[in-house]
DNA sequence: TCTTGATCTGAAATGCGTTTCACCATTTAC
DNA sequence: GTAAATGGTGAAACGCATTTCAGATCAAGA
């Protein structure tokens, strides 16, 4: 394959000036930008882009970590993060990690060797302390609060949405609440369970450790927490489900064994996916896509160190 | 930061020398060896990925074609070729394309480009023409039959499965079976049409054009199905579904407007979903981790032009 | 007329690691 | 005892495009 010095030599001309005419420079006169046009054509060459990066020292290349790509949370957040790439002719460069923080380092080893211009970590398992190993290397975006971290971040107030939502399933006249979640550790779900203690305390509610459910990820997860809970003697009568997949799980097996929505349980799902209109899941609008997005802007953004909070909404539908 | 010269002269050896070390080249004697290694450490050397790239001109970065992330369809597959990513110490490269050609054809450019080593397509939308510009540039693998074309491919045939899931459909006494497609046009759509075409005139079934459904996507696009099917004089008794996310939709739907399964209408899905399971959806079981598992293994073999037939199965359940 | 400033152009340096090749020193083999 | 491997090492070439810098030309302004 032809280069950039082939080029030069067929349109006699030096490989500077074949470089200003792949680049657009303004300083190339008409009849030598005509015959590096033609050279180039003929030749039918293409820039080797491996040599363009390490010349300018960037590859125009984004990392995304995401544990799971086949869920729907992930998805969303997929694409607002694909869409902006896009449009800011950025390629992404996929980390699958199922939270094993092995993959996690992974990919902060390409930003440190230069591979990928940013990271962008949309869930983590692998402590601070790794982390900020790895700011020096280039921008590292988080979708949690960062705030008093080296790295930006876009997220949403877990803790204040949380305590919302049990605050309006309990004003609709629940008690015993329960809960739904992915996994246990994770600053989000940290956050989450701080909520939830500090509101049972604030309605002098018991704190039953059954009550919660973690492993909640996939629509498949609703139905062991349906198992789990007819076999309770003293069940929940509403369940906070942080996710709508794992509430529509829940709620067809729960249409399955009879247990009427909302009188016998009450659902409140999160992030109102599509599947929450159609089943007319009550839930808390997170904007994924919208957070993608700026998860995104943030990783291309040189000035470090931003961050912003996103508002949540609670959508009033038929399962509280 | 430091480069490989720097080290060299840090440890007083040549370049060379550093690189044997760095690839573990036998031939380095300990103490230099060692003199190398500690001449790393103290300045915290990372190789420049894109120097390493631009030299053995391989980048190990599998570049992966998808319409949408946000599916569970794709996120099997996805999963598949990631899993063995990691195994093969490959990165991904995403293209979510939304089915534009053109965003197909900067992923092709990328491999042109020598960004990425080899080019999974698991769907698209441009011609065979346009890939076949490429092939000269790296291996390309496609998830359809491509026997006779110069790509390799892993794939089911559409034709016969389809045939015989509406086979199926019509002993357990269905005449008048539609479907729902994602889209109408694709090589799989277009052989599974062929199959339906034919299977109606063997059982001398008139063609109805409006028994056939598009855009079938999601879970969401169920309802549109079942709106369609409630205005229906004379709607179709059975009904298969190129997805079981979407079947559930359908499914779900019609269980709020009492149409009851199998009874009124049977749901014949596909992939076998974990979704299926749950919601007992007859369905024929399309292996996607094991397909991209071989997606990927074929984009890394230099060997082009192999072609690998995967066999579908039928799963029996309640919705038949 | 002289000075700027803008327009062009190319040699050479730069980014950085890998690989080839030549060469020397030991061993091993016959 | 001599030929042939094997071990060990570094200079230089190679992969390829970008960028800096110096120099040349030409038009416009003082």
């Amino acid at each position: 394959m032809a280069n950039i010095k082939d080029i030069a030599k067929k349109a006699g001309v030096s490989v500077t000036t074949v470089s200003r005419v792949l680049n657009n420079h303004p300083y190339v006169s008409e009849e030598k930008r005509e015959a590096v046009r033609r050279a180039i054509e003929e030749t039918n060459y293409k820039r080797n882009l491996n040599a363009v990066h390490l010349s300018k020292g960037e590859t125009f290349l984004i990392g995304v970590v995401i544990p799971f790509t086949n869920h729907p949370y992930f998805g969303l957040l997929m694409e607002g993060i694909s869409n902006e790439a896009v449009k800011n002719n950025y390629k992404l460069v996929l980390f699958q990690t199922n939270y094993e923080v092995n993959r996690e380092v992974e990919a902060l080893k390409m930003l440190q060797h230069k591979q990928i211009d940013a990271l962008i970590i949309c869930s983590r398992s692998c402590s601070w302390d790794v982390i900020e190993e790895y700011v020096q290397y280039g921008p590292i975006v988080l979708c949690e609060d960062s705030r008093g971290r080296k790295v930006s971040s876009t997220f949403i107030d877990h803790y204040k949405s949380f305590f919302n939502a049990l605050e309006y399933l309990h004003k609709n006249g629940h008690q015993k609440i329960g809960y739904c979640i992915g996994r246990k550790s994770g600053t989000n779900s940290k956050q989450r369970e701080k909520a939830y203690k500090e509101f049972l305390k604030k309605i002098h509610a018991p704190y039953v450790p059954h009550y919660i459910f973690d492993q909640c990820l996939k629509f498949e997860d609703g139905v062991k927490v349906v198992q789990q809970l007819t076999e309770m003697d003293d069940p929940p009568t509403a369940l906070l489900v942080t996710s709508d997949i794992v509430a529509a799980g829940i709620i067809t097996c729960c249409k399955e064994k009879g247990i009427s929505i909302p009188e016998q349980l009450a659902i409140m799902g999160f992030d109102n996916q599509p599947i929450a209109k159609i089943m007319h899941i009550t839930t808390l609008e997170i904007p994924l896509v919208e957070i993608g997005k700026k998860l995104f802007l943030q990783a291309i953004d040189k000035e470090k160190n931003s961050h912003e909070e996103i508002q949540v909404k609670l959508i009033e539908r038929q399962t509280v």
